[in-house]
DNA sequence: TAATGTTTTGTTATATTATAACAATGTGTA
DNA sequence: TACACATTGTTATAATATAACAAAACATTA
């Protein structure tokens, strides 16, 4: 009973960990082929391997994917527990990505209405600049 | 002197034209190897010639890009000259997306600032969520 | 028109990103 | 135990995108 429910909490099976773990400590987004180099010593050794963990990761919310970058971070963001509704700056000189956490800017998100007055369950929203250093 | 001018309206060139024709009249985001499927027969043969044109109209702001979906739809919004703010809506369940125009989310995100008060250039957003037919 | 720089094209090869299909193993729960 | 389901391992392949180089077309100015 009590595992059960830590693993409705998202414990994490042994690859999800060590992809986890390695997407977590990175100071920068990770790319796929990226963390199959970095983890064929833990023996993950295909792709398939890691694409795997990788969608489970960002299903559960521990991670989200840059889709600008094809790159994968992880989620600092603690209210964010499923991916549904993120939020980045990317410095298009030296590719710093940061997740904003913006509670005025997530509430006009969240509901944001089109003409046809439809809502939505779920946004993405990517934003390009200069980084602080990079200006 | 005129033509200078003309060009710099982004006049396109044979390969450019074909494919924004292409992605311009289709209802739905295509493709990079749908699109150099359709203009085979136009002499276009290979993936290059097809992903040097989308980006060069992507540049321009012909059409956009829909990253979560690796697609191009033509620009239907007449204030976006160029590439640099853009909002779609994509239906999870058919996979319509539609270019999102409201003047109220472009100035808000254009004027949004973050954490340091820094504001952006640019930015993409896509919302996810059903259609009206799907729903 | 000739000379020039720039953009566009054509072409082959290759890099990068991602999934299909199938068998085996592990894990939680009845 | 037995069952359902998630996870793993593995090989092969599909889908997306770029590198490098040469040639042709186009725009500008002398």
């Amino acid at each position: 009973m009590r595992i059960s429910k830590i693993n409705k909490m998202h414990n994490l099976s042994k690859n999800q960990q060590i992809i986890f773990d390695l997407i977590d400590k990175s100071s920068e987004p990770l790319k796929a082929y990226a963390i199959l180099f970095n983890v064929q010593k833990k023996g993950i050794k295909a792709p398939l391997q890691v694409y795997r963990a990788l969608d489970k990761l960002v299903e559960i919310g521990k991670i989200h994917k840059i889709e600008s970058r094809n790159a994968f971070i992880a989620c600092h963001n603690s209210s964010c527990q499923v991916a549904k509704a993120t939020a980045f700056s990317i410095c298009e000189i030296c590719e710093k990505v940061t997740e904003i956490s913006s509670a005025g800017l997530s509430k006009y998100l969240a509901n944001f209405k089109d003409k046809d007055g439809m809502k939505y369950s779920k946004y993405n929203l990517e934003f390009f600049g200069l980084c602080k250093k990079c200006r």
